[in-house]
DNA sequence: CTTGACCTTCCCATCGTTGGAAACCCCACA
DNA sequence: TGTGGGGTTTCCAACGATGGGAAGGTCAAG
């Protein structure tokens, strides 16, 4: 089958599969006569693994990793659930990091009587609150990233396939 | 000031503040004679606004939104408290994405006894787990994009300033 | 044979951030 | 005065995952 039509059933648009073949995530694709590429099921199943995968919050590079379990028969389970744990960990981590933003906007959100008069709490807390950088020892390098950064990412991606 | 100290002052590495100049967030710099920037207190506590406002995981937009609201004295402090609001919204649906993630993922690890043997219900369950996109009725666009997306993101920066 | 849907390979944009190169500036020390 | 080292300038590229679009080839139905 073509790409559309591999695309439709495992939910991963032409672009990402293109992609993903590019990046050596997934195998190149047989080809037509026509330079078309041509899908069989497997190749369906693996698109829909990843995509499952993705939806779960893996990296392409983890995915790699995933798929290579996958198809590695002699590997313990065990391996795989280590892998699905530390994931679970980080998580968690990055939910606690997004937690942390709630409450902290809460408790300014509460303070802030919210009617025509400009004063207020929320808008002073950005400008003067503390956790003052100058004033603060070197935080340590931290592993993924600040959720913060990881909020201002990407429009509209539920609509993947459906999406064009 | 120059710049390497209006760094370890707000927070902010040189190169966003030089970005955040480039982009429009924050206005241009004065120059030294030598064509080096010349920054003052105010200069850095607007950076260490912008700085804080992101650890909130506010969008270098939004956070021009908030300099806005930050500078007008005229506004009424609901619509601060309106965007706050909003804002909180938008984390607790995040939140709620990777949430689901982490329950699926639990679910899988659970059932995974997790020993020598290969037989692994993790990967049965992305290789042939329910929501089947095929099956599936087009997902309605996701005005934020899908939490997985954001957990791809970017390596150390709770290191910015003093990453150099 | 035309039409329109599909496919191909390109390159570009996004978002926030970092890295590096080549050049220039400033200050202290000899 | 020379020199060295650190700070600074601008510019260009990369990350990761994705979408957009152009310019052209292919295919099947009419």
């Amino acid at each position: 089958m073509n790409i559309g039509q591999a695309s439709r059933m495992s939910g991963v648009s032409t672009k990402m599969i293109r992609y993903y073949e590019q990046t050596g995530l997934i195998p190149k694709a047989a080809r037509h006569d026509s330079g078309y590429r041509d899908y069989d099921e497997a190749d369906v199943h693996r698109l829909r693994f990843v995509r499952r995968a993705r939806d779960l919050g893996f990296t392409v590079e983890q995915i790699g990793g995933l798929l290579g379990l996958w198809s590695d028969r002699s590997r313990a389970s065990a391996d795989v659930k280590a892998f699905a744990l530390e994931h679970i960990e980080r998580l968690r981590e990055k939910m606690a990091e997004i937690e942390a933003m709630v409450r902290t906007l809460e408790t300014l959100a509460d303070h802030c009587h919210g009617d025509d008069r400009p004063d207020c709490p929320i808008i002073e807390g950005l400008a003067e609150g503390d956790g003052a950088p100058a004033a603060v020892e070197p935080r340590a390098p931290r592993r993924f990233g600040t959720a913060g950064e990881q909020l201002a990412r990407r429009p509209v991606a539920g609509s993947r396939v459906r999406g064009h």
